[in-house]
DNA sequence: AGGTCGTAGTTGCGTGTGCAAGTACTCTAC
DNA sequence: GTAGAGTACTTGCACACGCAACTACGACCT
């Protein structure tokens, strides 16, 4: 008979987690050593630095990152204390504020984007062939645009405005 | 010309990323809501379930988990003063300890799993086929022995002893 | 215009976490 | 046996996060 504690579902979420997990651990770990930013900063980062004009809306770039809108002001505040981004206010509405890539902060990111993809491959990219890799990435386009539909227009989606 | 800014890797590790968070935040939820465990709380106790006699080495528990020692540590104090597990005494080393399953404790996780397995089925295995659900399993395994080759030991592999 | 409801972003508070240092023990070598 | 190195946790500290409450503004209805 089946025991539930052993249930492949369980296992398949328990990879799944520990993947991501033990995946940012890495890269957070070396691209702090080697560009001075974490993995959380890189990622709003570059995400500003894809966007028109290098500026996002504080609401949008919440809606595509792993974090609250408490957590975005914070992180914002921490990425304008140094220099990195800054905030300007909206002038079609004025409760809203831009998130905006300083000089600086473009710089940084472009010099960081080549390291990380060598640590993408070390530690992701590497392991699989390049079908296993298409292969993994519609099947986690699927879970993810279920599990949080609200991040559809991040990375993947950068080239194709909507009609 | 190829803008690193958009590299395929990055969106493959985005993706990764954004599931895994993604699924965590709907499963904890639900998971609190419904049975009163956190996500945390669930994976050491179902470890702790699956394990002989209940009961695991602080370190090997660390290990399997997202935790470091020093969260852990934090994580069984809470457990204990819910007394839904205990500490005990390693009898060979007594630097060591045990973190062992209450009666309570186990009969709390055994009462989350089946409602574990149905969010499960709702956020997760739901948007995938079968033959999806080992595709990804194998791609996932992978990855994970690669980026966390500690954590193999769990749970997919409980029924193995090794040799 | 004025009232109500919804939205954008910020802040107080509590909590969980990792890192580095500390404690207590074991193991190895001389 | 005893110094020194290593291991198994634990604790002090600082920090990042989410939640809920708050402020400020927009949108809509009458």
């Amino acid at each position: 008979m089946h025991d539930p504690l052993d249930d492949d579902r369980l296992t398949l979420a328990g990879l799944l987690i520990e993947s991501s997990v033990g995946l940012r651990a890495q890269l957070g770990r070396r691209l702090e050593d080697e560009c001075g930013l974490s993995l959380q900063w890189f990622d709003l980062l570059i995400r500003l630095a894809r966007s028109p004009d290098h500026r996002l809306r504080m609401a949008e770039l919440a809606a595509q990152t792993v974090l609250t809108p408490s957590g975005l002001t914070r992180a914002v505040d921490r990425l304008e204390e140094v220099r990195l981004i800054e905030r300007t206010a909206c002038p079609s509405d004025r409760r809203g504020a831009f998130a905006v890539l300083t000089d600086e902060g473009l710089r940084r990111v472009r010099t960081a984007v080549p390291v990380h993809l060598v640590h993408l491959e070390e530690h992701l990219t590497g392991v699989l062939s390049e079908s296993e890799r298409s292969q993994l990435k519609e099947l986690l386009r699927k879970i993810r645009d279920h599990v949080n539909p609200e991040a559809r227009p991040s990375g993947e989606l950068t080239r194709c405005p909507q009609p």
